[in-house]
DNA sequence: ATGGTTGTTCAATATTCATAGAACTATCAT
DNA sequence: ATGATAGTTCTATGAATATTGAACAACCAT
């Protein structure tokens, strides 16, 4: 449900197609570059994506980095990300 | 997206789970039986399913029979149905 | 024709979710 | 220490979704 909730948005969905095009992990504010609106409204974001286990957050210094959490994709969504 | 806010919904889920379950076409009443509060309700998630893609609809005098359109998993969600 | 099912539509309300700005923490660079 | 960067949290507000009941339409059975 949180999974369904979380992809049932285009900002996030950005955020998705991004991580998945990029292969590699990014900081927050290049993944939400072309998607997010505010600062507030970035990490809001991120914070939704993380509950549902759809990113890995990883931070060095003040930066975070988010991937993509290959594990809950191939559990529930097997498949999906090819279909981006 | 329309697939993703469709699921992102217990009452929704829940009929999807109950199509998955029967393996055949249930009334809507049926369907529904389990997961919706009102008659009217239940006729506003049985629109968003089908708008969505997900089910299929038949008519037959009174009744609607519903059934999960397996393309649109297979296409979109491929694996998904399994994971219920 | 009347009454009983099955489902739809409409309008009102309630609930949930998204956005914005301001104040804040933490880290780095000078 | 100061300023800059990266992100969080809070409160308020707006937008989108969900729920309800009432009135309706279609179909069947008698």
């Amino acid at each position: 449900m949180k999974i369904f909730k979380a992809l049932a948005d285009d900002t996030r969905l950005g955020i998705i197609k991004n991580l998945y095009a990029s292969k590699e992990e990014m900081s927050c504010t290049e993944a939400g570059a072309d998607c997010v609106s505010s600062k507030s409204n970035a990490s809001y974001h991120f914070r939704t994506l993380r509950e549902a286990g759809l990113i890995k957050v990883r931070k060095e210094a003040q930066t975070k980095f988010v991937s993509l959490n290959k594990e809950t994709f191939d559990r529930f969504l097997p498949g999906f990300l090819d279909t981006l």
